[in-house]
DNA sequence: GTCTATAGCTGGATAGAC
DNA sequence: GTCTATCCAGCTATAGAC
């Protein structure tokens, strides 16, 4: 089957070129060089480079999130989410794939094609993220206090700003990662306080926090 | 003196061109176009388009982040570093100038000008934020226990995903603010806990977060 | 300092041979 | 399906008139 042997070389020459040039320094001519492969089968097979570029994205993330599906499966405390955490980034920094995402998120601006299956790829990252959260704060004392899916975009967010800045200021991101570590060990520290603690924490928070997720939920 | 007039012109419309067409459409053209200006100039002035951009970069930020001093400087409590964040992120989204950054943060990819420029544009911001932090979380339970500056390259890095996420997903992002939102409260809350519930996190957190903090510093 | 003009290059996309 | 050849648009950068 030579044809989707194409189409894998160039959508895996076309994330060579992202995690190592840049966005910017995809082309036809560029990706399909790096393939062995003639620059008109790029529009052959993808009518674009934009399209080249969206189903790259989709195959690529699609294939990331399998993999830590299994590790995301087991996770049932803060801590260990964490831990999984700092693996995906350490893996991922060095493979280069949310910097891939980050590329293309950007680069996805006034680009439809891009900007859907940027979107796409996005929300299998926090679909996978908000279960574990769903887990792991329905066990919780904050169970109720907080929105997984919201919370899985922030999260999601976050790595995405951190992989950006990463490129630029590698040891500012590390340093920013190991205090986000630091937050969790917090967190977690809350959640084994006594049950008197984690009353009165809850009696704090519940009035005005329940009410601000209800009144959001409503809004939906 | 017509030469200021016409560098602002262009500076101002390349960030123009890079809020609405993103930064794959920034050229010597389109901006020089926008700002109705000969295509030559940006060569005369800048040398390069990359250093157009990067000259423009670093005058906005400086003039942003000057903008936000003074809230920033009042700021003495979690809840209003929040408020101020959530103005923060108002204001940039309709005047798009975080968006800017994310953007050039994401170009900066294998293009050494940018990449300084970025890298110090982002300091300044982070530098904002570190002295805030610093201020808040000093009068808090946590003081000692936190790096600011580390922090602070946390929260500008989450910032910076925040937006990106916006222009794909406005949906999703808002629900991600709201979320941390919902989180400053209970930190909040948190921190407003009687003494003896304080005493209590102290005492779960001090052992291994202290020890990590010292490690981390001794290494620096 | 600003304009016109242009050289030289790269990239998207298509036609047609094989 | 793959390659060669090619067209055309748009880009960077410079030279030279004003």
């Amino acid at each position: 089957m030579p044809t989707a042997d194409t189409r894998d070389r160039l959508t895996a020459a076309a994330l060579d070129t992202v995690r190592e040039l840049g966005v910017t320094a995809v082309s036809a001519r560029t990706v399909a060089g790096r393939a062995g492969i003639n620059q008109g089968l790029v529009f052959y097979h993808f009518g674009s480079v934009d399209n080249l570029m969206a189903e790259a994205c989709r195959i690529e993330t699609a294939r990331r999130v399998a993999i830590y599906q299994d590790r995301f499966a087991v996770v049932s405390t803060l801590r260990e989410l964490l831990d999984v955490g700092r693996q995906v980034h350490a893996t991922e920094r060095a493979e280069g794939n949310v910097t891939v995402l980050a590329q293309l998120l950007a680069a996805s601006n006034g680009n439809p094609a891009l900007r859907t299956a940027t979107a796409d790829a996005l929300r299998l990252w926090t679909s996978q993220v908000e279960m574990v959260l769903r887990r792991v704060l329905g066990a919780g004392p904050l169970d109720g206090l907080l929105d997984p899916a919201s919370l899985a975009h922030a999260v999601s967010a976050a790595f995405i700003g951190l992989e950006l800045l990463d490129t630029i200021d590698s040891h500012a991101a590390e340093a920013a990662l190991g205090e986000l570590d630091r937050l969790g060990l917090i967190a977690e520290a809350i959640d084994n306080l006594g049950p008197v603690a984690r009353r009165a924490v809850r009696a704090k928070l519940s009035h005005h926090v329940q009410t601000t997720v209800t009144s959001r939920v409503r809004s939906e």
